[in-house]
DNA sequence: CGGCGAGTTGAAGAGCTTCAAGCCTGGTGG
DNA sequence: CCACCAGGCTTGAAGCTCTTCAACTCGCCG
C-alpha cells in the first residue's frame, strides 16, 4: 500500500504516535499504474494533486528544445512529488515513469490534512522537502566540479543510501533501474561515455554490474574516490536510523 | 530597512492586506553587515536564525576536499535563506558575501509567525521557496546540458530577471558584482574559459561589459541562443508584475 | 609602493563527444 | 511461433570543447 510506503518515509524523519499514523493511513487519495516509460507529467501543465509513489522509479527532468534532456532527480518508493500543488502552480519540469510505477494521488486539501493535523506531521514533511533540495543541491556540485568517473560513483551511492532509507536494499548494492543512457542524461554525460567509465570503475575492481544490479566491491574506496559525504541526507537530524547497517 | 526589501518581494507573491504587511514589517530582528567576501555560513555549523538580505550580493557554495568550489545559487536582495532553521538543520553548504552585505537575522520562533499569522502570507513564504527550488533545477539542467556560450548567457539572463523582481535595474542591464572566477565556480567551468567566452558573446554583439556591469545589446537574440525560457520563475502565477517592462 | 587578485592571452593537452557500426535482448506482429 | 524491429550496450576512431600551465598587465588595498 502506498500509504504504508508513505509512512515508512515519514517515520524516518519523526517519531510519530498513534494519532499520526492514523492520519497518514487513512489519507484520502486514489491509486494509480503508469506502464514503464509513460510519462506522469507534462512540463507546462497544471498540477492538481500531490503524488506518492508506492513502487517503483520515475524521474523529474528537463527537455531542452533541440532535443537535449537533464534528468534533475530520481523518484524512489515513499517519495512524494508535487507538494508545488499546493500553492497552484504549474508544473515547470516533466516526470516519466522508468519501471513499472504505482502512485498514491492525493488531493492538495486533503495532504494539507498533513500538514495541520499535527506539528509532527508538519515537521516531517519539512524535513522530506530539506532533503529534496540537499538532494538537488549535490547534484549541481556533482555535474559542475566532478569528473565523469567521480560522477558516477557519487550518483551511485547516493541511489544507494537512499534506496536503504526506503527499505530497499540492506546490503552491499541494489536494482539499479536506470539504463545507461538515462544515466548519461543524469550526470550531463554522453551514453558512450558513461559506459566506458561505468565499465571502467568494473575492471578497477570498484563495482560489478550485472543485469539490472549495481554491487559496490569497495564502498569504502569509492567513496572516497568520489568524495561521497553523506551529510547532506541530514541523517543524524532524525537520530540516525540508519546506524542499524 | 530590510523588511521593506522583504516586503516588497513578499507582495510579488501574493496581495497582502495591511495586517498582513505589518507583520513583515514589525518582524523582530537584527541588522547585521558583512563585508565582502566574508563567509556567513560555514557547512557544517548549526544553524540558529532565518536571514534575509537588505543590501548587497552573497553567495550559496559547496567546497570539494580538493578546493573545487561550486556555487549553487546566488542571493539577492529580498532573499530570505536558512528557512532550513525552522526544522533545525545544520547547513550542509557556506554562504559567503560577494559585496558588502546588510541582512536582517530573524529568530526561527518569531519567522514562524509569518507562516501562522496569515494565509498570505503562508502561501507568499511557499511561493519562494518554490521559485527558489525551480533555480536549482534550472542550474542543473544548464550546466548539465548546455555549452559554455549558452551557459553563461543563460545565468546572466536569469540574473538580470532576478534583479528586476528584486526592483533593481529595470533597463537592459544590471550591476554585476560577480568576477569571473567566481561566475567560473557557479557554471563549472575554468576561469580562462568563462573568460574567452565573454569576450566571445561581447564580440558578437550580444553583450556590453563595462567595469562592473553587462548591457544586454540584443537580449532576444541571446534568449534564443541560450533557450532562455522563464516560465521556471512562475511569473505568470504572481498575474504578471513583470508585465510593465 | 609592494603585493594580491582580477582580467587577459597563448599554447599544449586531456576529457569528453560525435560518428559509425556491431551485438544482444525483449517485445510485437504477421 | 518465428521474424523482425527498437532500444540498450559495446567498441573504435576522429575531433572539438574546455582545461591546464605559464606569463603578463592592471587596479586596489594595506
Amino acid at each position: 500500500m502506498a500509504r504504508e510506503a508513505l509512512l515508512r518515509r515519514i517515520s524516518f524523519f519523526a517519531d510519530l504516535d498513534d494519532d499520526d499514523k492514523n492520519v497518514v493511513l487513512q489519507l484520502m487519495g486514489s491509486e494509480r499504474r503508469f506502464a514503464r516509460g509513460s510519462e506522469i507529467i507534462h512540463a507546462g501543465q497544471v498540477l492538481d494533486s500531490v503524488l506518492v509513489v508506492k513502487s517503483g522509479w520515475a524521474i523529474r527532468y528537463k527537455s531542452l528544445e533541440d532535443g537535449r534532456r537533464q534528468v534533475l532527480n530520481v523518484l524512489l518508493p515513499g517519495d512524494v512529488f508535487d507538494l508545488q500543488v499546493l500553492v497552484a502552480a504549474e508544473a515547470d519540469h516533466s516526470v516519466s515513469a522508468v519501471t513499472e510505477l504505482e502512485t498514491l494521488s492525493v488531493k492538495p486539501e486533503d495532504f494539507r490534512r498533513l500538514l495541520t493535523e499535527s506539528g509532527r506531521l508538519t515537521l516531517a514533511i519539512w524535513w522530506m522537502q530539506v532533503q529534496e533540495e540537499a538532494f538537488l543541491r549535490e547534484q549541481i556540485v556533482r555535474n559542475g566540479q566532478q569528473t565523469a568517473r567521480e560522477r558516477i560513483g557519487h550518483f551511485l551511492l547516493e541511489l544507494h543510501r537512499r534506496l536503504q532509507i526506503a527499505d530497499e536494499g540492506a546490503y552491499d548494492g541494489f536494482r539499479m533501474a536506470l539504463t545507461q543512457p538515462v544515466l548519461a542524461d543524469a550526470l550531463g554525460l554522453s551514453p558512450i561515455h558513461t559506459n566506458r567509465t561505468l565499465r571502467q570503475l568494473e575492471r578497477d575492481g570498484l563495482l560489478k554490474r550485472e543485469k539490472d544490479s549495481i554491487t559496490f566491491k569497495d564502498p569504502d574506496r569509492l567513496a572516497e574516490i568520489c568524495q561521497f559525504d553523506p551529510s547532506y541526507f541530514h541523517l543524524d537530524a532524525f537520530r540516525m536510523r540508519l546506524s542499524r547497517e
